[in-house]
DNA sequence: ACAAACAACGTTAGCGTTAACGTAGCTGCT
DNA sequence: AGCAGCTACGTTAACGCTAACGTTGTTTGT
């Protein structure tokens, strides 16, 4: 379906008795036009119903105020975290953002990285790094700012700001390996989906010693994944003291089904969630848990892509930290 | 900073040693060029790192693939859900999507509205109907398909796939009510902030032939917003016998504050939640709530659109119901 | 054998906007 | 008076791409 025309700088340059340029200059607020009559076109503009054409300012300014933002997925309030933290810096600058979900999947960013690179972004934000080798070397070549978010490796693309999931997990783990817990689980998602997790399992198992035993539930929804993987748990031959899971919400359905099967948390079982998240200040019980710095990541990253923009120096990389909460669901020393 | 020179199609039509044209066409997919040639300004396409710029290809066309999307919020599973099941659908028929958060302001989506009409998008869904005058009559004059969904009004902007929450209220006070209960309350957020809360209390108060007593934590997060409003129920005078609420995990925070005051549900007090998501699958005591039908309304508002695209007539107005899903945190008969 | 039909290209012009440059008229100074 | 320096505009060309139309060479039908 052809789009009805609007009306054009000209047709308001053409109603005021002005050139086109006057109009551009009145409405963008650059001088060289007299009060008069930029209140005038101002005026005349509103009245024409004029909305002005990005795609062709883009066009001769050859460039855009977008940054494209790929997520894994909305489902997840860490996300929404540092989404919330990064759009308030890019919005206090005057740029807009564009934000997709991958659900974890490398080709699918991969497809978005080409349209949006068509839109000609100023800047780009992906999360983790796993990504496909076309991807790296695209954008590897186009010279616009990229910043890697979340997960933290020597060698981004570009930038990156991040955490070193491997470093909070040996942390987390050695906490509740210092409080004498010996028999540790995990309980995550589908194995390669979430690498950031993956790592995590790797810190998990460098603490104790030891590999950790794993339960994979395959429910998408995080409660729903957290109760199964709890019931998997506790069908399993040989009970662990303690289990850590990949984020809070899976650990608060490990908790209802550890419950639901009679056990004392912590007395029969230690749980041990990741990123303290809101939910983790209603539980009946308070929850040991990492507090991960979401919103000051995602407003570390803008700032990263603020600064090339603005032709600021800033450092390749910043690796930011967790914080370990003690909680109940561990029986403390 | 200027953007760096990009490979252009004119630099690959002087390398094949064509005509621009004839790229385009090759690149598109268009007939006209024989397959050798197709072939070959493909892979040159490749080797030259050429990225199409849509900027350019919109103004030509007159004409884009893009569909605007302005929700209240993502911290809410409702709207991810929502999201999920319209990017979907998009995403199947060739078309992008650019997402918006308002944070619940009419000022934050008319701003939006003027930046997203700059780029000439094919289509906008909107959540709500709570906009600026200037937006109803900006998007009215726009001649491109507007859709508001999760409410339903009988005067949309133009399309409408939405619940009437006023109905969804009275159905669900009616199940409740018939149960015996005569002393409600409700626990929601700030006043005016959620419509659509605000008229599900009506139909609640219609249902009761009462109005309900009221809480309005201030709280951002659900979860704890929840469990403040439990607490201020709590104190409060005279207790209501059961308590709606605004959302299934302000519910779950309510259902911890009462058990934190030793109260026994549904025994003591009924509590009630609203969309039926996924955490109502792990809760303790299974929530009594109101499933919505959220995926299913995403995807018929995108139906809706793409419609309006192809030209094809589509009724104006959608409105889809909730079930009510019988739990176990009210008394049942 | 010759026109008609067709496939495979090329040429032109225009989409709406803005940077860069040009120009007219006025002001103030010597 | 004459000129520099300013303000307030206008003109031109270009951004990268594609619709519409034009052109060439080849095939097909009779």
């Amino acid at each position: 379906m052809k789009r009805q025309r609007q009306t054009r700088i000209t047709d308001i340059a053409a109603a005021a008795g002005v050139s086109a340029m006057t109009v551009s200059r009145a409405l963008r607020g650059i001088e060289g036009v007299s009060e008069a009559k930029r209140a005038e076109i101002v005026s005349l503009a509103k009245r024409l119903n004029y909305v002005p054409d990005m795609t062709a300012r883009a066009l001769t300014l050859a460039n855009t105020n977008l940054v494209g933002i790929a997520l894994p997925t909305l489902f997840n309030d860490v996300f929404a975290d540092v989404l919330s933290g990064m759009r308030a810096t890019f919005r206090n600058a005057g740029i807009a953002t564009v934000i997709e979900t991958t659900d974890y999947d490398p080709v699918v960013e991969a497809e978005w990285v080409e349209r949006l690179l068509s839109w000609r972004p100023a800047g780009i934000v992906l999360t983790g790094f796993d990504h496909l080798p076309a991807v790296r070397e695209r954008l590897a070549k186009v010279q616009i700012p990229v910043v890697e978010i979340w997960d933290w490796r020597p060698d981004p693309i570009d930038l990156c700001v991040g955490m070193d999931h491997e470093a909070a997990g040996r942390a987390l783990g050695a906490y509740v390996h210092g409080l004498g817990y010996r028999r540790p689980a995990f309980i995550g998602a589908i194995k390669g989906r979430d690498t950031r997790a993956e790592r995590r399992l790797v810190g998990l198992s460098g603490a104790f010693h030891q590999p950790l035993q794993v339960f994979r539930p395959h429910q998408s929804n995080a409660f729903e994944a957290g109760m199964a993987g709890g019931r998997m748990m506790m069908e399993a031959g040989e009970r662990p003291d303690v289990v850590f899971c990949l984020n809070d919400h899976i650990a608060f359905g490990a908790l209802m089904a550890c419950r639901g099967f009679g056990l004392n948390v912590p007395d029969d079982i230690g749980i041990v969630g990741f990123n303290g998240l809101p939910i983790t200040n209603v539980l009946p019980v308070e929850l040991t848990t990492m507090l991960t710095p979401r919103r000051e990541m995602g407003v570390m990253a803008a700032r990263a892509i603020l600064s090339r923009l603005n032709g600021v120096s800033t450092p390749r990389h910043r690796c930011l930290i967790g914080t370990v909460v003690p909680g109940a669901t561990v029986r403390r020393q």
